[in-house]
DNA sequence: GCTCTGACGATTT
DNA sequence: GAAATCGCCAGAG
């Protein structure tokens, strides 16, 4: 399994209602520091449907990007409860 | 193997 | 506190 596959297993792991970022998911996919390769990978993401690739945010608890637009992001995380405040993601909502 | 890219992150202006 | 800067890493060409 190489590093891709491992991010895309680790977010498709995350529970709906919740998020984790992509240092997080980055650290459980055995490489620690590879966030931004994370950005990336999940940017491409060949599983759509599968992987919930909204449900991954940056460290700093904003939004981060989206491959159809941060509004659309935004939209799907709200659909799931998790609501934005202040351009934030709350602690709590946090794995 | 080198260069460029970018859904990141921490630090410094 | 926003913008610039630097370090980071996997893919693509």
């Amino acid at each position: 399994m190489n590093f891709s596959e491992r991010v895309y297993h680790e977010t498709s792991l995350i529970p709906g209602g919740r998020v984790a970022t992509y240092s997080y998911i980055a650290r459980r996919a055995g490489n620690p520091g590879a966030a931004r390769a994370v950005g990336n990978i999940l940017n491409r993401n060949p599983y759509p449907g599968k992987v919930p690739c909204h449900r991954v945010v940056r460290r700093d608890r904003r939004p981060g990007g989206f491959a159809r637009g941060t509004r659309e992001k935004e939209r799907l995380l709200k659909k799931e409860g998790i609501l934005i405040v202040d351009g934030r993601v709350p602690e709590r909502f946090f794995l």
